[in-house]
RNA sequence: GGAGAGAUGUCCGAGUGGUCGAAGGAGGCGGUCUUGAAAACCGUUGUGUCGAGAGGCACCAAGGGUUCGAAUCCCUUUCUCUCCGCCA
């Protein structure tokens, strides 16, 4: 969340910012929410006061008389605290609610516009593939191969599932060491993560576990969610916790499965592995000072530009406009890798996105850190590497061959361990 | 899962319900001494939050409770250690 002295400085910039990103939310409520909890906050301390000094007096020695008299006054302070602290409390949490759903402030040089056509395309990679045949989707292509099973997972567990059977399997584990292999060579940790964490841990992160328009599982009776990505698991990681400035930038590298409810999301657009409740992604993760984060959101993204590059997989980069940012985003790059079997005849498909979303989730979270002269927020930053669907869509549908086979990129063979994939 | 012990500041470690934001030591920082260093000595050394400031309030694993008053008493939770059981 922001700084509310911040809001409080810049009502009319916290404004334009919601307005940029098509949001909705009351900045004057928040506003008189802080300045209410604070007065209440001063009141309670007063009577806190009085009622410290009022227990200091006890220690000299006293009448009877003397000594029955400030009990009876403490008692009645006891109550008073009692009733202005409910009151407080409830302040405290309205205005938690509603100041948590301010996003944050936005890059002034991210582009400003409601949905995906408003994102800016700053570059492109690679040669869109032109085949001489009529290319199949991945869907089509995990039939006829037997590497992908969706009938038999919407069975088993329901639509939006799948089964990676065969040399899907290994194309999987391939792609996940592959991209290991690159970040541990890069400086990052290798972090295989728990698949669950506590509502407070995604709220910190900014996702929002309870409510219909919610993307996130939560388990029953546990506190806790179905991670739908590692960002948060990686993020709370530190959370409570204040770094030495020293250790900074603190990279993770991090595994893990990721679970989306995805309601409502069907369509041409969405088919196959494209939109799936579960899959798996190697997450990059990045706590930095605050000045490194500009520079080090340029490197995230270079590095998952290197990945895609590794895999010869065609793609373009997108800066994320400031409408489809997500609202701990600062500013976001998305990779859009082209896919033979979207549309009608091929077309880009989100397959990363880098968003760096400065101090907005240490606030929340108490990530702090410390060199001589300061003690400040950090920065926080998060990158897909690798979301193994994704990547298995654009691998499988841009190197398919005539004979319905997949070919399997140079740098990917010493781990797959094979460099074709192709009917029994 | 069962039985027991414990959790205090950067670290070690004391703490009878009121004089404890917390003894003492170590470490850090500043200084005296020294050609320099060590030693010795002196001083200083937590965080958060509200406030223009003065200053206040909160924090002794976390959350509740008892009390006029809680690091200290009670309950719950978490974690650590020892022993037993179970297990991939």
């Amino acid at each position: 969340m922001l700084d509310l002295k911040f809001v409080r400085e810049n009502i009319e910039e916290v404004k334009e910012n919601i307005k940029n990103r098509f949001m909705n939310v009351d900045v004057d409520l928040v506003l008189s929410l802080y300045e209410k909890k604070n007065e209440l906050l001063q009141e309670v301390e007063a009577i806190r006061k009085q009622r410290n000094e009022n227990a200091a007096k006890m220690k000299s020695k006293l009448t009877n008389e003397e000594r029955q008299a400030l009990i009876e006054e403490g008692k009645g302070l006891k109550d008073t605290i009692a009733e202005k602290e409910a009151t407080l409390n409830e302040v405290s949490q309205k205005l938690d609610d509603e100041a948590s759903r301010i996003p944050n402030m936005a890059h002034p040089d991210a582009p400003v516009g409601k949905e995906d056509k408003d994102n800016l395309q700053i570059s492109q990679w690679g040669e869109v593939p032109k085949f001489n045949f009529k290319p199949k989707d991945h869907v089509q292509l995990g039939q006829d191969l037997d590497i992908i099973d969706f009938d038999t997972a919407t069975k088993v567990t329901g639509p939006k599932f799948y089964y990676l059977k065969n040399q899907a399997v290994f194309l999987e584990l391939a792609l996940i060491r592959y991209t290991m292999d690159k970040l541990q060579a890069k400086g990052f940790t290798p972090v295989i993560t728990p698949d669950l964490a506590k509502e407070e841990i995604l709220q910190g992160i900014g996702f929002n576990p309870r409510g219909a328009e919610s993307n996130i599982y939560t388990v029953e009776d546990t506190g806790m969610c179905l991670v739908g990505t590692a960002e948060i698991t990686l993020g709370g990681y530190l959370s409570k916790t204040m770094v030495d400035a020293n250790d900074l930038p603190i990279k993770f590298a991090g595994l893990s499965h990721c679970f989306r409810k995805e309601a409502g999301a069907a369509g041409q657009y969405s088919k196959g592995l494209y939109r799936v409740h579960q899959f798996t992604k190697v997450e990059m993760f990045v706590f930095c000072r605050p000045e490194e984060s500009d520079a080090m959101h340029e490197k995230l993204r270079e590095i998952e530009e290197e990945i895609f590059q590794g895999l010869e997989i065609p793609y373009r980069v997108v800066d994320t406009c400031t409408g489809d940012l997500g609202a701990p985003a600062y500013r976001k790059y998305d990779l859009e890798a082209w896919m033979p079997g979207r549309g009608e005849s091929g077309d880009w498909g989100e397959v990363t996105s880098t968003s760096n979303c400065t101090d907005y989730q240490s606030r929340r979270l108490g990530i702090k850190y410390k060199d001589k002269e300061t003690k400040e927020f950090l920065h926080m930053l998060n990158g897909t590497a690798v979301a193994t669907s994704r990547a298995i869509i654009a691998v499988m549908e841009n190197f398919q061959q005539e004979d319905g086979s997949i070919l399997i990129p140079k740098q990917l063979q010493p781990y797959t361990g094979f460099d074709r994939i192709a009917k029994k």
